[in-house]
DNA sequence: CGTTTTTGACCCGCGC
DNA sequence: GCGCGGGTCAAAAACG
């Protein structure tokens, strides 16, 4: 099997196990939800002419160059004003009545859109770089969803009996190499370390290895990775692996001034899938910005 | 043997 | 009221 039809074979589980690579997020907030946000991906490529950050705002002015052909405003005029054109959510999440009993504070009984509760974040990602967010997942369901070929996986935390924390991970039908992952509440429990967390993976004598796979051999590693990340507790986030440390530059807001802050983790657990992990195709990002945008307004 | 995944059934909200 | 679509449940299977 040739590595395009490596790619037309695999299904969401295949890709989900068959990790490695690497890639980057753009998010943006969504309109209606202050909680939620959309993201877009970038790959090596990309991060190569990726400004270094010394300089905070360098980093959002090529963001904002990046998404001028597709949103007039900038990165972070979106997370300040949150008032972006789209019409539509990116994904339509629902709860069911039982976890939104749950999840909504007794004291707040006031009547909210179901569509628009609980979904706190949703970003896009090509490999588990992305969709290893350090949290233990435990997957509960797979649905098919109408309009797109591919099928929604759910995932709930497992780190904590009573935890509500969800996740949607999904295929884009736009970008089949695009994850759309969709977090829905908080975790109510401190944050585990992040070597038990791969949804689809399993780790043995602490290193993360991906399941068997019965759709692909190609493989490739590499050794970069960035992913920018965007939440209400952290307006933007940019990781990146350097050599085995895992470099976090985070730039906040404070009155009219950014901060940058660089953080380093040395104990890092590198993707090591020895051969297992998959290769994936890297897509343009003013494309696949453009294809995301697309999808937002359909 | 405990944990996770799979998958059909069930439930519920929404639109018509 | 009914059908559709999406989210969850839960039993069985798979896995480590």
């Amino acid at each position: 099997m040739d590595e395009y039809e490596c790619l037309m074979d695999w299904d969401l589980e295949a890709i989900v196990r068959g990790i490695s690579s690497s890639e980057a997020t753009m998010i943006i907030d969504h309109p209606n939800d202050p909680n939620s946000n959309f993201s877009c991906l970038f790959q090596d490529e990309i991060l190569d002419s990726f400004p270094e950050f010394s300089e905070t705002t360098r980093v959002l002015d090529d963001l904002e160059e990046l998404y001028k052909p597709f949103y007039p405003l900038s990165p972070h005029t979106i997370v300040a004003t949150n008032s972006l054109p789209i019409t539509k959510e990116p994904q339509q999440v629902k709860a069911s009545k039982k976890v939104a009993a749950l999840q909504v504070p007794a004291a707040s009984k006031c009547k909210r859109s179901k569509k628009s509760q609980n979904k706190s974040l949703v970003k896009s990602v090509t490999t588990a770089e992305g969709l290893d967010d350090s949290w233990a997942w435990r997957k509960y369901g797979q649905k098919p969803i109408k309009g797109s070929p591919y099928p929604r996986s759910y995932y709930r935390c497992s780190s904590s009996k009573g935890c509500l924390a969800r996740k949607q991970v999904e295929r884009s039908n736009l970008d089949p190499s695009v994850f759309l992952v969709t977090y829905t509440a908080e975790h109510t429990h401190p944050h585990p370390t992040r070597r038990n967390s791969l949804a689809g993976t399993t780790r043995k004598n602490n290193a993360l290895v991906a399941p068997s796979s019965t759709s692909t051999n190609c493989s490739s590693k590499s050794n970069s990775s960035a992913v920018i990340i965007h939440s209400p507790r952290t307006p933007l986030v940019v990781q990146s692996i350097e050599d085995d440390a895992l470099v976090t530059l985070s730039v906040e807001q404070s009155n009219n001034d950014m901060e940058l802050k660089k953080e380093e983790d040395f104990d890092f657990d590198w993707l090591d899938n020895d051969g297992e992990g998959g290769w994936f195709p890297s897509t343009d990002l003013e494309e696949l910005i453009g294809l995301e945008y697309q999808q937002l307004l359909h």
